[in-house]
DNA sequence: AAACCATGTCAGGTAACCTTACACAATTGT
DNA sequence: ACAATTGTGTAAGGTTACCTGACATGGTTT
């Protein structure tokens, strides 16, 4: 109902095929999840699972220490850039609840 | 030039998260790729990679064998099917010719 | 100078994948 | 009726891929 649904978001990405997709190590990947940029899962014997969305991300997060930029800092700008989105959500939302107001829309089934 | 260059056909996919994702076993989907229905490309190490598109035909191949249908059928379908995007390929290309020499259009570099 | 950053690399261990082969019920072909 | 083929399970033995933890190191920060 909220999204896509669609294969860019889905965690079905190996970490030796990142790195092949992104030119990255292994090493590095791992090291910017234990920096908190980026959220694998996991299979049930404990393999990292990335989607598409995760891989650009990597290359976003390269690129910017490649600048110098140290993971701290990219960090506080992917919380910042995050609360922007979570707001945006929410003015979606509030503006969704008054026009249901105004129009008296129901939440009907599906389609 | 010719396509989407998107997620959808990029073989990233390992057989095991194909597994979980179809709900087929690892020996289906081997089999299914023995009668050439499917074709996974290899890592370099030779585990078989897959692709979103792969998945989806991989769903629809089962379905098609709980319905009794044969591989052996079921691949002479998908030929005829693969003949008829051929042919809209090659109408589309035809076409596209005749519009080049009535108007004169050059294949300008790339931008 | 001490601490931290980002990365490489090595070791030991487990998970995931590979091929080959045998089995077998069900279906198809002769 | 019988032989051949189909579709699938399963087991063995082997290799690749991934995991964590640890030590090393040259550059920054503090």
């Amino acid at each position: 109902m909220a999204n896509d649904s669609s294969y860019k978001d889905k965690k079905v990405i190996t970490i030796g095929i990142v790195r092949d997709l992104t030119g990255l190590s292994e090493r590095q990947i791992r090291y910017y999840e234990e920096r908190k940029l980026i959220f694998p899962e996991r299979s049930a014997g404990g393999s990292r699972k990335y989607s598409f969305a995760d891989v650009e991300l990597l290359v976003e997060i390269a690129n910017k220490i490649e600048d110098g930029v140290q993971t701290h800092e990219i960090r506080k700008e992917m919380l910042r850039a995050q609360k922007k989105q979570n707001q945006n959500e929410i003015t979606r939302k509030m503006i969704q609840g008054q026009l249901n107001a105004q129009f008296g829309l129901r939440k009907g089934p599906s389609s």
